[in-house]
DNA sequence: ATAGATTATTGGAACGTTCCAACTTTTAGT
DNA sequence: ACTAAAAGTTGGAACGTTCCAATAATCTAT
């Protein structure tokens, strides 16, 4: 309710000196909430910034040479649920504490990843959140570091390297899957879509492992490529079902594969957890409502983003500490396609 | 790959003026494209520039007068994809004109959306597109106003006033879905979910508009209020389905309440499309792939996304242009659900 | 009352850019 | 060759803050 008429220009620090009758210095002290200045003059100077509407000018102070409190997310695929659901997570903990959020998308495109990490170092952003586009080379990471800016990896590791990083534990998560499937009997199940990368690599390495530890033989026409997307799902499973297949079971790439798979099922008549036993991955919040509601390995998005976020601040604050790896861990959450 | 070994202080304009043998106001110049420096000369600045891997202090040159190239972006829910798409369509907008997105999630939370407004006026946005959180008052678009930041409204339009403002036609939307309902024989139809709210408002007139068109008589107790959420509409549906009831068909207050529906209708071994006919709204890329796939009204969601950044950058680049009303047209999308 | 310590306050330089007015160099016209 | 105009370049002030060093005011102990 400050309207100045025209703001021809903004109230500054010296205007409300001015009105407080002190100098510039002290009400910036007064501003930052310093305790060296008197009780009684604090309080002239806060209610002369009040009067006058005064809103702090951050660039000014950022140039002077405080930080910036500008985080830079980068996500590559909000149209996936786990997305959109880590991104809550960490914009809640980043706003908390104080930070505001630039957010990037790359839509798994490394030019445009490059362009806007160049934008956030160009805004002085006092950390980078990043989960890498799809072909990310592993030195991308070492320059992001050679500007100075704190950095924490999330959800797609790029291997051995010293950066933070948070995710899930892939591996274990779907041999958890894996393995429920095979003790309830099944023993030709298919590993459902994901494309190349580090998670997908994580990921089926957990099926095989399970499919190993009860000495089942493993097929790899049973692994089956898919787009990580609904499409992808519904169009692999549409395929595996169209041609006579004995497989009775899939572990899919992530949730959202595993609706779509859900969908393909559904079109043919056919009833998950009955007919056909299905696990995603992820435990997005959709899926407590598919139809039928989906068995998953839940890693807590949410929580998840609060982690990443948590990962960075930690970084920022203590540049020089040991390097951070969190992982989620999954459990499984059976509900009724499996 | 320029890594200062100990970046004891960014390069600025001036070394590379020194390195360039001009002043720094030429580099200042050649680095934004003025041709009032002679070709060579420019050259060799922007050699030196490379070469000393100098990067652009935003905030500097912000503070000397420019404007601010970052916008913030104010959603309520990501959790609902319908709002994921949206942000994808205005991020892909505006970082393609060269802004950056302050994103913020406010989780309808009046207090989280003002703490979020003044920091990114702290931040001297260059604009705010907002959706307003639930009970929003209307005064806070004329504060905002008052404060210098152009401003753009969207998909809940507070009701009168001069702002611009990008959304979709839910009255229309809504009548076209009840419309095909009525069409098909049904005449017991209900309306799923939706809390107060503008957008509820207007598709509950859409609901009864067209019931009435046809003669049908409006029954208040078909209007079944529902969290616009997946538990909202499984919770409501269950509710409905439990109770004896005659009702048929039924328009819901959008596509994740259908998702909701879905499933409760799928829990009872009911067939959406054949023991009952049931229409979303927003045509989420979900929609396409629920079991059975979703027949909704389509206002093309990542589209609108995009029409909502361009309202905002038309009022960014004329800020004394006439109000701005984008309505999406809304089109009905059958698939199998009804 | 006074030196010394303590507490409050302040002036001014600095951050890295932009942009105007002024200055220098080049070009064109006679 | 000389002047006027055009083209190219530059110094310096300004943007709004912070923070150091310095000053001013107040208190404490003698």
């Amino acid at each position: 309710m400050n309207d100045n008429p025209s703001p021809s220009r903004a109230i500054t620090i010296v205007q409300v000196a001015a009105e407080a009758n002190v100098s510039k210095s002290t009400v910036s002290l007064v501003l930052k909430g310093s305790l060296l200045i008197k009780g009684d003059t604090a309080e002239r100077v806060r209610a002369a910034a009040i009067k006058l509407g005064y809103v702090y000018n951050r660039r000014a102070g950022e140039l002077r040479g405080n930080a910036s409190n500008a985080i830079g997310v980068i996500i590559n695929d909000l149209m996936n649920p786990f997305f959109a659901e880590i991104l809550v997570g960490i914009e809640r903990k980043l706003v908390e504490a104080g930070y505001v959020v630039l957010m990037a998308h790359t839509n798994e495109s490394v030019e445009i990843q490059t362009k806007v990490l160049m934008s956030m170092r160009e805004q002085n952003a006092a950390g980078i959140l990043l989960c890498p586009a799809l072909n990310t080379p592993r030195t991308l990471l070492k320059t992001i570091e050679s500007w100075g800016i704190p950095l924490a990896v999330f959800v797609r590791n790029l291997g051995p390297g010293d950066y933070d990083f948070a995710g899930s534990n892939n591996e274990l998560g779907v041999s958890l899957a894996t393995t429920h499937l095979l003790n309830a009997g099944h023993t030709k199940i298919a590993f459902l879509g994901g494309q190349k990368g580090v998670v997908q690599t994580q990921r089926l390495a957990g099926y095989k492992v399970a499919l190993a530890k009860k000495s089942v033989a493993f097929n790899a026409d049973w692994v089956l490529p898919a787009k990580p997307n609904r499409q992808g799902g519904y169009d692999t499973m549409s395929a595996l079902l169209s041609q006579k297949t004995d497989v009775t079971a899939a572990v899919c790439y992530n949730d959202i594969v595993a609706f779509g798979a859900l969908s393909a099922l559904g079109e043919r008549g056919l009833r998950a957890g009955q007919d056909f036993a299905l696990i995603g991955f992820d435990n997005v919040l959709d899926s407590a409502h598919s139809n039928p509601p989906l068995s998953t390995v839940d890693i807590r998005p949410s929580e998840l983003g609060e982690q990443c976020a948590q990962v960075l601040l930690q970084r920022i604050r203590n540049p020089n500490a040991a390097r951070q790896l969190y992982l989620s861990t999954p459990s499984l959450l059976l509900r009724q396609t499996a």
